[in-house]
DNA sequence: CGCGGGCATTTACTTATGATAATGACCGAG
DNA sequence: CTCGGTCATTATCATAAGTAAATGCCCGCG
């Protein structure tokens, strides 16, 4: 049920298998969302963290001029919200893309387990730390990527993010079930210009869009087109679980 | 010496005297930085945060391609990184604009504390988590507002921060040191562009910009210009001194 | 089988923004 | 005072990207 979660932590985080069963026992029951439907139900107190479990999210803002910004993209084992949150914190205006199901996280208990051990608390650090320097790259490619930079640069960053959790067929093709609309708004263009760029970006040859099928041709040379450059996803070690011994008494 | 910073905190957070006695005992001897000098030592181990005592700096990247990008503002009173990182985490790039002073907190004591008072754990997740909104609204700026509304926005921002900490005059005026050019490269537009853009905004006489001294005329009107909306900045109540008592035993 | 809806694709046109380069204003150092 | 540096301003030209609107494609549903 969080095996995605936990896949994803152990590309940067070291867990025995008694912090992993920790992990799992938090989680909460499932629910599930239609595609385009909304996540969160508006108002509620949100003692939890939403944990996406299976399909594509995405938060978003909408301005006063009717305009919409997609400002991260979720995808299976990823936080929707920063484990540390505080009660009102961070408005929520997450929707789903894909239909999706999602579990939930009591966030107290989060808390109190994460001061509990160490490398608990260090692996919820590196996720958020590692989100939060995908949505730095992500404003990056707004302020200075042109566009076919920005979906190069999206879709270098897919790969290495759905490898992390498996969900890549051969190292270089997976599903991509954004709609070119929704890629509009999740790299500042309109949808007109991203048709364009998609099919210059077709052009070059590197890699290749049909239906919702995402295939890199040539990675290194996508990379480059898109001043790709992977450090800032800080995977530190390859998926291989840690033997398990006791903790340290220290947060490194 | 952390005075500003306790002053900014005192906008979301409940700080006891002594709560904000314990913070100032964390902070080390200061350093000093000529504007545009770099604030990182490259490669060294990074025990500590970096706090800004006086002055502005910012954080930036340079892409391949030798463009650059200002990913965040940096004004007295503000941590340079988050106070639950890790070890080899953020690279570095942190640039001071004017003359600056900074302050160093022991990481590891920091940590320590944290753990030991969960008001002061609150109040570092109430300034990480603000820092982290305003870059997400810089990142929305970025995408869908356009060059006249980004500065516009980033002069309301601006406002609303320095009033925090005391730096704004007559509730309408203060200064604003960075030069076009970085502007530029903050808000992902061209030199030219932002001399342009910035005329505009004169022209409409909601504020002006003289020398370095920036003044709102109108400040409802360049809200509504600029798509402004505060509440991303989350500030909850005005700047009072909580009256000390016993803590209570669990974060909120 | 045919209709409607969601999505992708084109076309034609407009506009915001970028690139280059020259000029001016200011200011501190010698 | 004057030279050189940094920053702001202007002008000209080139181009990336936006807007509007029509068309095509596919697919599920009745």
């Amino acid at each position: 049920m969080a095996q995605t979660f936990l896949r994803k932590l152990r590309h940067g985080a070291h867990l025995t298998q008694e912090n992993e069963n920790v992990l799992i026992a938090l989680t909460r029951p499932v629910r599930s969302l239609a595609a385009r439907e909304d996540v969160s139900i508006e108002g509620e107190p949100r003692g939890h963290l939403t944990l996406i479990v299976e399909g594509w999210a995405c938060h978003y803002t909408t301005l006063e001029n009717g305009k919409r910004q997609i400002v991260s993209l979720y995808l299976p084992g990823d936080l929707c919200e920063p484990f540390g949150i505080l009660p009102r914190f961070m408005t929520n205006a997450i929707a789903a893309i894909t239909p999706v199901t999602i579990a939930q996280l009591r966030h107290d208990t989060m808390r109190r387990t994460a001061q509990a051990s160490p490398r608990i608390e260090e692996a919820l650090w590196w996720d958020l730390l590692t989100s939060f320097a995908i949505e730095r790259e992500h404003l990056i490619s707004l302020g200075r990527r042109t566009a076919t930079e920005r979906l190069g640069h999206l879709f270098c960053e897919l790969h290495l993010r759905l490898e992390n959790i498996g969900l890549v067929d051969d190292e270089l093709s997976y599903d991509m079930p954004v709609t070119q609309a929704d890629l509009g708004d999740l790299l500042g263009l309109s949808l007109v210009h991203v048709n364009r760029s998609l099919q210059e970006l077709r052009a070059t040859r590197l890699m290749s869009l049909r239906g919702r099928r995402l295939t890199i041709h040539n990675l290194r040379g996508l990379r480059e087109l898109s001043l790709f450059d992977e450090s800032y996803l800080q995977r530190v070690t390859s998926p291989s679980r840690h033997q398990p011994h006791a903790e340290i008494g220290e947060p490194a």
